[in-house]
DNA sequence: CGAAGGGTATATGTCAGGCATTTGTCCGTC
DNA sequence: GACGGACAAATGCCTGACATATACCCTTCG
C-alpha cells in the first residue's frame, strides 16, 4: 500500500501539479469553483473576455455551470483576488473585467517578497544585490530619457531642512525619490520590477533609528545623483547610485536581523 | 452636485484608496468578507498565524467573526487564491497557513506580465531591456558560483542532434537552459524576477516558425555561455550572454506585433 | 500478533431559497 | 427643468441542510 500521509503533511509538500504517480497522466479532481475560477480566467487571458467587458450576472452564470450561485460566488471572489474582475452591487453592477494595474502588481510582489525575507530562501546580501542590478541601470536611464516633469519632483523630494523632519518624513521623501528614479527611466517593466524589491529594504530601515548625519548623506546623495540626471550623464548617474547604494548598505546589515527576529509586520 | 458617475466608469477609474474626495480621510466601505480576509492576512504577514498552523474550522471562524460560513468561506477563498492557505476536506482538514513558494510567485508574475503585454504601457522592448538588465548579471555570477550539478544540467540542455527534434522541443531543450542559468546564479530573488520577464518572451517566439539555422545559432550560443560559465569567467558569461540577447533582438521583433494580434493565449 | 476492514467523527464542498442593500433609471409632480 | 419617490436589477449576506472526503479507532479474522 502507499505510505500513508495525512493532509497536514501532504500540505507541507504538495504533490506537483505534473507530476504523475505513475506513467499515466491524471489530474487532481479539481473543486468546482476551482473549475469555473480557471474557464473564466482562461476566457479573460485569451481575450475572450475583452476589459472592461461585464460578466453575465451570479445567477446567470450559476445556471450556465449548472452550479449553485454560491459557488459561483467563490469563483468570483478567485478572480478579483487577482485582480481580474471588480465587482458592484446595485443595478449597472455585475463583475467586469479589468487588467490588473501596475501598482496592483507591485503591491502584491512586494507583500510576497516580504514574505520571502522570512524564509530562508532569499538573503539580505540577494536583496541588495538585485537592487543594484536594477537601479543602477534605472538612473542611467533616467539621465537618458529625462523630463522636465520628472526632475522636478525629483528635486522635490530632497529636503531643504531635513532637521526638521521626523524619521517617518524624511523616509518619505526618499521612498519617493527612488519611486520618482524608476518612473522616470521611462520603463514600466523595470519599475514593478524594482519597486517591490526597494520597498521591502525600505521598510526594514524605516523601523531603525537613523542619526541625522545619516539621513543627511542621504540627501547629499540623492542630490548628486539628481544633478546628474539632470546633466543627462548616464555614466555619472549609474556611479552615483552605485555609491549610494554601497553606501547603504551597512545600515541595512545592521538592521536586517533585528527585522527578522521581530516579525515581519511588527 | 458631484458629477454623475456610472459604476462602470468608476470601475474603469477606481477611486484611490488614500486619496479622500476632501481633506477629511475616510476608507471605502469594505464588503465583510473584505474585512475577513484583511485581518486573516495580517495575522498570517504578521507572523501571528505561523506557516503550517491550521485556522480554526469556518464554523468556529463565523461566529468569531459574527457572520454566516458562506461569508468566512469567500474570504478564504481570497487568501488561498493569493496562496496563503490551502485548504483540505475531511477529517483533519480545514485551513492551513502556507507560504507562497518561489514558483507560485514566478507564475503569478508571469501571467501578470502576459497581460501587461497587451496594455500599452509596456513595450517589447522594454521586456528586452529588462532581460538584459537580469541575464546578464545572472549569467556572470553563475560563473562565479556555479557548481557541477549546474554545469552538468547546463549541459543536458543542449542537444546534439537538433534537428531531429520538432520546434517545440527545441523550445523545451531552450527554456530550460535559461532557467538553469537563473537557478545557478544562486539568487532566488533574480531568479523570480528574471523568470517571468524571459518566459514571456519565449512563449511570444515559440508560436512562430523558425528555421533550423536558427535554432543551430542558438544552441552555439549556449554552448559558448555554458563553456564561460564552466571555465569561472564571469565576463566572458557576461559577454556571451549579452551578444545571444543582442541576437535573438530581430527576431522577437517579427513575431511580437503578430502575437498581440492573434490573441494572447491563442 | 498483525493486518484488513468497517464505523464514526470531523471538516469542507455544494445546494436551495430568501431577505437586505445598493444603485441606476424612469416617471410624475411642482 | 429640477426634485423626489417608486421600481428594477444586481450583489451581499444569511439559514439550514445534505454530500463527500478523510483521519482515527475498534473490531475481527488470519
Amino acid at each position: 500500500m502507499l505510505p500513508k500521509q495525512t493532509v497536514a503533511e501532504e500540505i507541507a509538500a504538495p504533490p506537483s501539479d505534473k507530476a504523475p504517480a505513475r506513467g499515466v497522466s491524471v489530474r487532481r479532481v479539481l473543486k468546482a469553483y476551482e473549475q469555473i475560477a480557471e474557464q473564466l480566467r482562461e476566457l479573460i487571458m485569451g481575450g475572450a473576455l475583452a476589459p472592461g467587458e461585464r460578466l453575465p450576472n451570479e445567477a446567470t452564470l450559476a445556471r450556465q455551470f449548472g452550479v449553485s450561485r454560491a459557488t459561483v460566488r467563490e469563483s468570483l471572489r478567485v478572480l478579483s483576488a487577482q485582480n481580474l474582475i471588480r465587482t458592484a452591487k446595485g443595478s449597472g453592477g455585475g463583475s467586469y473585467v479589468t487588467l490588473p494595474t501596475i501598482d496592483h502588481l507591485s503591491k502584491f510582489i512586494r507583500s510576497n517578497f516580504d514574505l520571502l525575507t522570512a524564509s530562508k530562501d532569499v538573503s539580505l546580501e540577494d536583496f541588495l544585490e538585485v537592487r543594484m542590478l536594477l537601479e543602477v541601470p534605472a538612473a542611467r536611464l533616467a539621465a537618458i530619457r529625462r523630463d522636465e516633469s520628472a526632475l522636478e519632483r525629483l528635486a522635490a523630494t530632497i529636503p531643504d531642512e531635513p532637521l526638521k523632519l521626523t524619521t517617518q518624513d524624511q523616509f518619505v521623501f526618499n521612498e519617493s525619490f527612488h519611486t520618482i528614479v524608476l518612473e522616470a527611466c521611462g520603463n514600466k517593466l523595470l519599475y514593478v520590477s524594482a519597486q517591490p524589491v526597494f520597498s521591502v529594504l525600505q521598510r526594514a530601515l524605516s523601523r531603525s533609528n537613523l542619526s541625522n548625519a545619516f539621513h543627511r548623506g542621504i540627501n547629499d546623495h540623492h542630490r548628486k545623483i539628481t544633478a546628474a540626471i539632470a546633466a543627462g550623464d548616464p555614466d555619472r548617474a549609474g556611479d552615483q547610485m552605485r555609491t549610494h547604494l554601497e553606501e547603504l548598505q551597512p545600515e541595512y546589515d545592521k538592521v536586517w536581523k533585528r527585522t527578522l527576529r521581530t516579525g515581519r509586520l511588527g
